[in-house]
RNA sequence: GGAGGGGUGGCCGAGAGGCUGAAGGCACCGGUUUGCUAAACCGGCAUACUGGGAAACUGGUAUCGAGGGUUCGAAUCCCUCCCUCUCCGCCA
């Protein structure tokens, strides 16, 4: 959401910005509508409100004569015109706000200056870390998995459907692996808080980091209570501090949480359907802070990093790259894509996805922080990402440290966890 | 799920149609006093929107869980919903 003094005042930079992801085509009518809509939110304040003044002042006359024993017959007769005058008023008061949230609701983030704008051809590669394998001989991760055992995909569209997986033995065990890897990194390392995240949350909460209302067919949800299986525990853990004012000194806030992700992926179907690389429900641990502004570059420089640390330490070659304004998500003024090399399907995974939102979601969420005793509160910002998402890391693992005799080399640091240094 | 008790400012807690944006206390901030600390005393201390002002500041409106209703006027009365506590039932 943005700033009501931002529609108002500038416009025209949100018009630019609306160019640069090349969505002005699409809400130019609806922005061309804020102004005059602002303009008559603020003439029926002014109005509603000097009539509940007066109607306010009259009432304490009332009060004041029948202390004294006084008529206020006429008083009160008069009350009661200036009631329904300012009812009527109210209800047009009402629409006009409704008229203009529904627009500012619609309208995405403004991306920072740094980010190209274009669509996802304009994506630029920031750095590569590692040397992509050949493909030669290499084979997709679902053959590895399949001649292992290690997920089944087929028992999972029978029980569930299309998206959905088993994993089985050791694969099972890798998962789990790759969730204590992640958290113990995380918590041990970087310092993170860890948290254990409802899996269901409110329409507010959806809200309140941007999924809702316009990405409501991508979620799936539980009609009777109106709760949402969250497509990423960035919902939940951002919500953490929905409507509340933190003290001057706890920033930044540091938060790593495990989940599974629920996502429909309306618009994808078609897409990626072998092996494991979109499913409508998959695991990731995911990265949250909460910072003051002027520290949200450094500290989505730092989060990338954590997110980075992961590949490295599973001896993934990756690249990242910078968004383009056009392929930045609805929330987001800037992100960094983690891709990782999978060197079966021959492609550069995205196996995480870095944001600062600046106060985007602050604002939706109404979560502030109070620079200094006696200040006034200010929107803080979130950033999140992903550190990281199973199943696509899954495949870069099986992919990358397959050998030869289709066995696959567990990378060291997962050794540990999963319990063996070899996969065959 | 059933039966009752509650949701008031950062916290505790009074208020039961008008004098209440809200007593009192704690916490916090500023000051006075005081070898230091503590104590005592004095003062300050919500948020949002909106008008005026270059600004300091200032006028107004709204907010006592949420939404609706009654009324000239609602924290206070009525309805719906949410949350919470206690007891009973059920359950991992």
């Amino acid at each position: 959401m943005h700033d009501a003094r931002l529609i108002r005042e500038r416009l025209d930079d949100l018009r630019e910005a609306m160019r640069r992801r090349g969505v002005l085509g699409q809400l130019a009518p609806q922005l061309d509508r804020c102004e005059g809509l602002d303009r008559e939110r603020r003439l029926l304040i002014q109005a509603v409100e000097e009539r509940k003044a007066a109607r306010n002042a009259s009432s304490q006359d009332v009060a004041r004569r029948k202390k004294a024993g006084e008529d206020a017959a006429d008083l009160i007769a008069h009350g009661r015109a200036m009631g329904e005058e300012i009812a009527r008023l109210d209800v047009e008061l009402a629409a006009a706000e409704q008229a203009l949230d529904a627009i500012v609701m619609q309208v995405p983030n403004v991306t920072l200056a740094d980010v190209p704008e274009g669509d996802e051809t304009h994506n630029v590669v920031v750095r590569t870390w590692g040397t992509p394998r050949s493909s030669d001989g290499v084979k997709p991760h679902w053959d590895i998995a399949a001649a292992q055992g290690l997920f089944d995909t087929e028992r999972g569209a029978k029980v569930s459907g299309s998206g959905f997986v088993f994993f089985r033995g050791k694969g099972a065990r890798l998962v789990r692996g790759l969730m204590n890897f992640f958290l113990d990194s995380h918590v041990d390392h970087h310092g993170y808080e860890e948290v254990w995240a409802p899996l269901l949350v409110n329409r507010a909460s959806m809200t309140g980091t941007g999924q809702l209302p316009k990405m409501e067919d991508d979620a799936y949800r539980i009609g009777g209570d109106d709760l949402f299986l969250i497509p990423t525990a960035e919902v939940p853990v951002t919500n953490l501090y929905r409507d509340e004012i933190l003290d001057a000194g706890v920033l930044p806030k540091a938060f790593c949480a495990y989940t599974p992700c629920f996502r429909r992926e309306a618009g994808a179907a078609g897409k990626d359907t072998r092996g494991i690389l979109r499913m409508h429900q998959f695991d990731k641990v995911e990265l949250v802070r909460y910072c003051a502004p002027e520290d949200s570059e450094a500290q989505l420089q730092l989060l990338l990093g954590h997110a980075e640390a992961m590949l490295q330490q599973l001896e993934i070659p990756y690249r990242v790259t910078m968004l383009a304004a056009g392929d930045t998500g609805f929330s987001s003024a800037k992100t960094y894509d983690l891709e990782a090399w999978a060197p079966g399907v021959g492609a550069w995974l995205e196996v995480s996805s870095c944001s600062t939102f600046t106060d985007f979601q602050a604002r939706r969420a109404n979560i502030r922080y109070r620079p200094a005793k006696g200040e006034k509160p200010r929107f803080v910002h979130t950033l999140n990402g992903s550190g990281l998402a199973f199943p696509r890391t899954i495949a870069c693992i099986l992919e990358n440290h397959q050998q030869p005799d289709g066995s696959v080399v567990v990378p060291q640091v997962l050794r540990r966890y999963v319990g063996t240094d070899r996969l065959a």
